[in-house]
DNA sequence: CGTTGTGAACGGCTTCACAGCT
DNA sequence: AGCTGTGAAGCCGTTCACAACG
């Protein structure tokens, strides 16, 4: 509340982008029992300049110690509070399809804070089946569900077809963060983030630069 | 051959990036009847500027017909040749746990032309296993069946430690496009391109985005 | 001394705007 | 008229380079 981040100006969504990188390795080094590191340093190990963290950092603020580097520990907790990470993060799940399951029970998520608590879907014949911790709920209960848990987070796995429908009504629920896994490029209004994981798309961007039989 | 592909000048990676996108769409808008669009009306669909996609053209050559647009079975034709994408690209994956078979079994690849072709675990306990159509090899055969397969592309889905030691192998068994799904930033040479598939990282970039309590 | 934080310079992608073709 | 292709302008993120400081 007493916090400046009113003084935060609009950070460029690269620069947003990065700051999980740089949480996931400061983490990765700390475990190493290094417990101070430099922007170059840390520029080595992400392939990016030690110019580009600082200024990326100093649009929130002086996080180092000149001459010294960035104690790792107050680093971390600086850039959690910035990306809002220290809380747990309720998702929920449409979608619980081959992919879909592979979500639910993907194990990488629970450490960092996010958990899929809820899933949805509209073919009767998974609704009720439960799988790891949550139950499948008709498309009927999300919006009551999604409301009652205060769920900010959506993940989409379902056929691309249905995707824009599941996306929107997403949106009618109050969610504004959505994890895109269908291949479809999908619109949003204002204010509501989306991110795609499309493997394909990375895959058609890399054969480029194959050059033929080399 | 013939064709002036010398006269490329360096693409921007942001274009080759948005090129698999415009396929993607195109393909859509081909398979609901149309036959002709304009760049005004594939940048509505992407939500990206007329001018961009007219410019991310232009890289490579004149494919529109002024005051008419894009026939679009040419465009396609055009841009998949750009990215090599009319032959099939044989993969190779590293990493049969969890992720590893999900990714054998995704049934998105095989339509857009990448096929698992090989896997290879180092846990002798998945060895020998058959997933779809692969069977699974010890890591010591990786080079052998690379090279005699011409595989150029490789899928990583290894325990974080061991990412870049498998990326490290694959390069030098000549691959040079690695799709990687740990959650580790990995270095190669120059030459080598990486695309790295992170769902948490994803969603950690947009919890900045969602203020506390709305 | 080593390293941060940052204004200024730089470079490159995006957008503009219009000539030119259909 | 409608739309492409493109030089030029504009904008925005990256890199530079150095003052400041432990």
């Amino acid at each position: 509340m007493t916090i400046a981040e009113e003084s935060i100006p609009n950070v460029p969504e690269v620069v947003i982008l990065r700051l999980p990188q740089y949480i996931r390795e400061l983490t990765r080094i700390l475990n190493e029992g290094t417990d101070v590191a430099s922007s170059q340093q840390l520029g080595n190990r992400l392939q990016v300049t030690s110019a580009q963290i600082r200024k990326d950092l100093s649009y929130f603020g002086r996080f180092g110690k000149q001459g010294r580097g960035y104690k790792i520990h107050y680093l971390l907790k600086e850039l959690r509070q910035i990306l809002r990470l220290n809380q747990e993060w309720p998702t929920a799940l449409v979608g619980v399809g081959r992919l879909g399951r592979a979500i639910i029970e993907y194990p990488g998520f629970s450490p960092q804070g996010f958990r899929v608590t809820a899933a949805f879907d509209s073919n009767s014949r998974q609704v009720g089946e439960t799988l790891g911790q949550v139950t499948v709920q008709p498309m009927s209960q999300m919006e009551k569900v999604i409301r009652e848990n205060g769920i900010r987070i959506g993940i989409v796995a379902v056929p691309a077809e249905q995707t824009q429908t599941v996306i929107n009504k997403m949106v009618d629920c109050g969610i504004n963060a959505i994890l895109n896994y269908a291949p479809v490029s999908c619109h949003v209004p204002n204010g509501t983030k989306v991110r795609n994981i499309d493997p394909v798309l990375a895959l058609q961007s890399m054969t480029y630069y194959l050059d033929p039989r080399t």
